[in-house]
DNA sequence: GAGGATTTAGACAAGGTTGTCCAAAATGGC
DNA sequence: GCCATTTTGGACAACCTTGTCTAAATCCTC
């Protein structure tokens, strides 16, 4: 009871260790796996005492809930904000769209981050299913979703010729995965230039299945009627 | 050197338990991980005593890279053996070609095997950085290439319009993955149905992408000098 | 600076794991 | 049935990990 006066003032360097210790965890759960991973590792990584993880945490299992749900937040946050950034009034569809995936690959799905929700994922995804399942419907599911109703939006503008949206988005994302899942599931790290070289080959394939012939025709229609 | 003469004579029951051993671990390892995964868990899945285990594998860490070449051989030699199955005459092909993916994601990727590499090459793969290079060199990088060279076949033959057949390899089978890589990563196991839907949609966007446009007019002349 | 809360280092018990050892039992070829 | 080999179950030491507890050090606000 009383203790909540201090808890809700004192969190100067208390917010900050508290952060410390889920991002050192994070990376100590990401390289070893739950089994794998020990809170002296997490601590030490932290530069925390072990006891102040018990402190902030209570336990293993919450800790490791804890990271998942921050990652999970934070990886949404950043997906969605550049999702806004989606081209729907292209100048050139072709680069617009690269440039547009370029961003959403570098900082969501190749990103430290990314990796680490991808190997947690597969590592540990039936320790937690609910906690997943609300990723999977928060997340992806959420996104795909958004990402579907701009490339509908670029279809009836006649920049795009699609029967099935969702299918679409799904398939724009696989395409810009199909070069370099393999490569970034080891440690390799990709660098700008590798990214850059996926991400023109997928929009070009992208656009070769759901492009308009040429200048897009319609499009100049819509603009018009804009 | 004496023990040689029977090791070899002797081993009826023995290569039974050998294996019961592999296949016991590869389950233990993939629902559990490295570290998470017991040998005792093992020995009790495998119906064989504990100490078996280390008379044939000698260490957890020796049992572990012994279970990923067998089933890193064991999906080689069955996705090549599904490989020599592409349609190079294609009737119709799109129905070829669907029927090609559908064997190769249910037999390669989507089975129990197929899931057990991918969540241990995504768990584990910095602990054997070597074996899963071999791996990736050996497997994907093989089949991507074969499958690169067939694809530039049905290119020549008028049937579709590639440029770069490794970038399109790559791309087909990107899209295969598309619809069922989520779905497949929880424990959901996939029914036939789904991975037909998922299939259909692929190779249709492959042939909006990569297809001749009607009937491949090339495809005649191709089949008239044959 | 004073005072209350937090953090720390270290010790600690309880429990689990690995890998070894050994004697008894089972196995398979001769 | 005999024999060498393998398998078994159980005991075992060494080690590691989790989570708790303590007293001393540190931090933050006033």
């Amino acid at each position: 009871m009383m203790e909540k006066k201090c808890s809700e003032i004192l969190r100067r360097g208390h917010a900050e260790k508290r952060r410390s210790v889920i991002d050192a965890a994070a990376v100590v759960f990401c390289r070893e796996g739950f089994a794998g991973a020990n809170i002296d590792l997490i601590a030490a990584e932290a530069g925390v005492s072990r006891q102040t993880i018990y402190n902030h945490h209570g336990d293993k299992d919450k800790l490791f809930a804890t990271v998942l749900r921050d990652i999970i937040e934070r990886m949404n946050v950043r997906a969605f904000a550049i999702l806004d950034t989606f081209p729907n009034q292209p100048d050139d569809l072709e680069a617009d769209l690269v440039a547009f995936a370029l961003r959403f690959n570098k900082n969501c799905i190749w990103g430290q981050e990314g990796k680490l929700v991808r190997k947690m994922l597969v590592a540990e995804g039936e320790r937690y299913p609910e906690l997943f399942e609300m990723w999977r419907k928060e997340g992806p599911g959420k996104i795909e979703s958004a990402l579907a109703a701009r490339l509908a939006r670029l279809a009836h503008s006649g920049y795009l010729d699609i029967d099935d949206p969702d299918v679409a988005a799904r398939q724009f994302m696989a395409l810009n995965d199909a070069e370099l899942n393999l490569p970034s599931t080891f440690g390799k790290s990709l660098s700008d230039e590798e990214v850059l070289v996926a991400v023109r080959r997928a929009v070009r394939t992208f656009l070769r299945a759901f492009g308009r012939p040429a200048g897009s025709p319609l499009a100049a229609a819509a603009t018009q009627e804009a």
